[in-house]
DNA sequence: CTGAAAGCGCTTACAG
DNA sequence: CTGAAAGCGCTTACAG
């Protein structure tokens, strides 16, 4: 085991005191060039590399940034994160990723730890389950920026960087509209989802603008995203809409495959939406039409301006909204 | 502004050393068990977290682990983030993790970043076109462990962890040939790429094993992944094959639709398996016979062998294959 | 069992 | 311009 070179080394070789070496080091301008440049000589042929522990246990400025998802394994969510990965080691910025796995004693096991190692900034996107603001305000307290990012909590106090979902969802229903749809049900989310509700709204609210009375009979809530959507597709169906909007991609094939079984055609007797742009809405038959998220695009500006309020110590807290995009396919043609 | 609590400040307050202090944290044992409950009663009141930078620094141990992929937002490398992830918090090491987004430059960029930052440990899949091993040595020479995983490449002696990417393929051609295929085509990726070639040499292993003669004309392979397989595809069915062994989902996919589109039924006329079990095999018409590589658990193990080569400081160079699972669905049946 | 002291590698007022 | 000194928050021999 190699043992590194340090300033100590350099100063003991030049007979020159630490200080001076430090000063040569991070090119002070009270030093003369000619020791400057005897001292940057010795560091070159010494490959003499700066210890970035050190520096940041005196500057107190790590450049290191948090990061806490619910799961990294989501097209959404590893979308985001490859944004802020590509800002942060553009700026200069180093990422620690963490993953809550929607638990919430994981996600602040992960904050307090990500706090620990000095973070310089918290970039969150919080669980299904997190209601208390407490350990981000932890964060907070202890001058450390946040910023949320898709999954925020009103009680946290901070930037917030998200995704118009009701814009989308109002976008969606309304091009259902535009190709003559009258009787659009909705399969919608768990229901105290932020989500839920605001694509929800959008549908209501495009209805009501085109003067479409909205049927309680045509919306379906499903408990979780993975479990109820094909019950809740049976119930809508019984009701023999012209089309369905879905609170997601999935939901969405499902309903086709399940419509589809029992002899409807897609877009011909049911017109069918989803929400996302998973990879997976542009494969399948018929094509999906659905609402795409700028994720990669969330991830940039969510760390962009983080990084604004590390270096300048601003705090405006803002609330950023990104715009969604109606991606027209043969499901709803 | 609220300082963060250090041990100074415990001490002060119950008026004892900090060196018992951090004695009852650190839970050492020459220490009266009374003096350590007091200690972590107050620790707990007011939020004490060590300061990990001030740790390390002492401790020369970051417990900070690098890792590099070419890319975050993909399914097979989110998986093995997912992975990694789980098993370094539990372990108490932090991620800091880059993307090479595929170029060579930001690869080595990434690299010498992480080592900057005193890493303990390397865990690196490499850009498709990372040929030369110098700047990973560069690590390897200051003593930082490097573990391989999926890309890998053979002048870097390290640790690897791979999936058998030839027995996934074999397994595939050999399900095709006890459904009674005889004419099975393969549409291949990239010539030069390691993944490539060992699917094919799979598919052509058990093609021989089970006595069919392979035939050129049956074998087509992609420059891209994403370019050109809708050629390849016209070329293949122009050679009325009776299945296809596709190098991933997507082209799998894209065979299926163009298949159907010619007026075959698949798997009818026509049995096809892919290469990942994307999410999006299992929603297609029909869905899709593939081969499951288990990212995550690739993850977690490259995890887990760098965490001891750092802590046992044993350096085996092992390499580790996991297996694959041959999931069946309609396209094949 | 406990405390005083040295030290990890660096930066930065403060004097000179 | 340069050096001695204090300090970042912690750990760990060393004495007692």
């Amino acid at each position: 085991m190699i043992k590194p070179v340090t300033i100590k080394d350099l100063a003991r070789q030049l007979n020159i005191s630490i200080s001076t070496v430090s000063r040569a080091l991070r090119n002070a301008n009270d030093i003369n060039p000619d020791t400057k440049e005897t001292v940057l000589k010795l560091a070159r042929e010494l490959e003499y590399e700066p210890n970035f522990i050190a520096q940041s246990l005196v500057k107190k400025q790590t450049r290191i940034i948090g990061v806490v998802v619910p799961l990294i394994n989501s097209n959404y969510f590893s979308e985001a994160l490859s944004g802020m990965t590509d800002l942060a080691i553009e700026q200069n910025y180093h990422l620690m990723i963490c993953q809550s796995n929607e638990r919430v004693d994981l996600e602040n096991k992960s904050i307090r730890k990500l706090v620990a190692c000095n973070i310089n900034g918290l970039l969150i996107s919080v669980s299904k389950d997190t209601k208390s603001p407490e350990v981000i305000r932890e964060a907070q307290n202890k001058n450390i920026p946040v910023v949320m990012f898709d999954r925020i909590i009103p009680e946290v106090s901070c930037t917030k960087v998200i995704v118009d979902e009701y814009e989308g969802a109002y976008k969606a229903v309304e091009h259902l509209i535009r190709k003559g749809c009258k009787k659009i049900a909705h399969i919608g989310g768990p229901r105290d989802l932020s989500v839920s509700k605001k694509r929800k709204q959008g549908y209501l609210d495009a209805l009501r603008d085109y003067k479409i009375e909205d049927d309680p009979k045509l919306i379906i809530h499903c408990k979780s995203f993975e479990e109820d959507a094909s019950n809740a597709i049976r119930k809508v169906l019984a009701e023999s809409p012209d089309a369905i909007f879905c609170i997601n991609d999935l939901t969405a094939i499902m309903a086709i495959q399940y419509a589809r079984k029992k002899g409807f055609s897609i877009p011909g007797d049911i017109r069918i939406v989803g929400f996302n742009n998973d990879p997976v809405s542009g494969v399948v038959q018929p094509a999906l039409t659905t609402v795409m998220q700028p994720g990669y695009e969330v991830g940039k500006l969510a760390m962009g301006v983080l990084i604004d309020e590390i270096e300048k110590k601003t705090a405006k807290h803002k609330l950023f909204t990104l715009r969604t995009r109606l991606v027209t396919r043969l499901s709803s043609r």
